[in-house]
DNA sequence: TTGCAAAGAGAACCAACGTTCTCTACTGTA
DNA sequence: TACAGTAGAGAACGTTGGTTCTCTTTGCAA
């Protein structure tokens, strides 16, 4: 018998597969149970409800969500590149095969009316993401403003791709937070320096 | 008894608003009848599946979105602030009471995956969004890669909207257009004549 | 008035799903 | 070996929802 902690992870990790993949309503326990191969009454011991299943996958998402922004990020070198560098990261994730759009947005779309601790999950995802913006453009030296401007087209590049299959929406969105970043830091910092 | 065209009419406007507010799979054929008054018999007399409503809520939401956007568009000047008003008419949009997203985004979320037809439908309406935006920018002599950029914002703003329940959102995603059209058209039209 | 065709109301049907329950198999212990 | 307790497999239960069917009503023509 494997213990808590791993069947608990089996669960959500077999859960958010199969909930973007397809959807969460269009999931029923059992497909969880068979891709995670624990069994209903053990689900039903860690999770009380689906809903509470549905918590979790959201809340893990936003931990994987929010180490891969990291780990892109650090990889860059200049406060600009970093900024950057988010938008590089959503360009290889637009790439995956498996790619279907922003899981939150989805659940938001698919739940959020219906369920105030889903709804919040999601609100909580998406404040973490904009403090991290946030973040990047303080240690740039940008302007207040330019944070949710970026958030904006992050997110829109998100949907975009996901309902038009052209991954090169990352590109578009990197495109324009170039633009928005050279005018917020050179208006900023250097007066008119470059054109 | 109503004729032909004023029940199809009534059963899908009826639809569109109980599916935006709770959700396409959270309302039942059941709630249509009630909330249009047409009998259920006439209702799969005009619209043989669900997934057949679905398609005509969408096509209908998308010709009021439309004429929404042009009627914004036609009561604004000059080329540049045509362009803008796209996102005054997302700001008012944000702050009905009853906004909760796009729906487009949504029902893509909740079934874009599963019905060929409804991702079909969705796609259509933001292609022709993208359309009307690139002959705003053109009539604009904005550079091609303009109208993708003002579309990620738009849709940003958006699902960042109904997330946050920020109406504010439509003023973040207006100032961030104002500068991309700005230095669009500044670096493409007269050579760097404001800063 | 009688008969008929169409339409509405709502029951019926069937499948899916969230959740619980039962029965069986297995583990460790004396 | 006998036993107690736990866990898994999957049946069962109750509800919901898409779709169809039945029965009654209605409006109209002869």
């Amino acid at each position: 018998m494997i213990d808590e902690q791993t069947a608990r992870e089996r669960v959500v990790s077999a859960a958010d597969r199969l909930f973007y993949a397809r959807g969460v309503q269009a999931v029923g326990m059992d497909a969880v149970r068979s891709e995670s191969g624990v069994s209903l009454k053990r689900i039903y011991a860690l999770f009380p409800s689906k809903e509470d299943l549905i918590v979790a996958v959201l809340r893990h998402r936003t931990d994987r969500w929010n180490a891969g922004v990291t780990d892109a990020v650090d990889g860059a070198g200049t406060p600009r590149e970093r900024l950057l560098a988010v938008f590089d990261f959503l360009a290889g994730w637009f790439r995956e095969d498996d790619f279907r759009g922003c899981a939150f947005i989805n659940v938001f779309g698919e739940l959020g009316g219906g369920s105030d601790r889903i709804a919040e999950a999601v609100r909580e995802q998406k404040e973490s993401f904009r403090r991290q913006v946030a973040d990047l453009v303080r240690a740039a030296g940008g302007p207040g403003h330019l944070a949710p401007q970026l958030v904006l087209l992050a997110e829109g590049a998100q949907t975009a791709a996901a309902i038009s299959r052209d991954p090169d929406m990352a590109g578009h969105a990197r495109a324009a937070a170039d633009t928005l970043i050279r005018c917020a830091l050179d208006d900023a910092g250097e007066p008119a320096a470059a054109a």
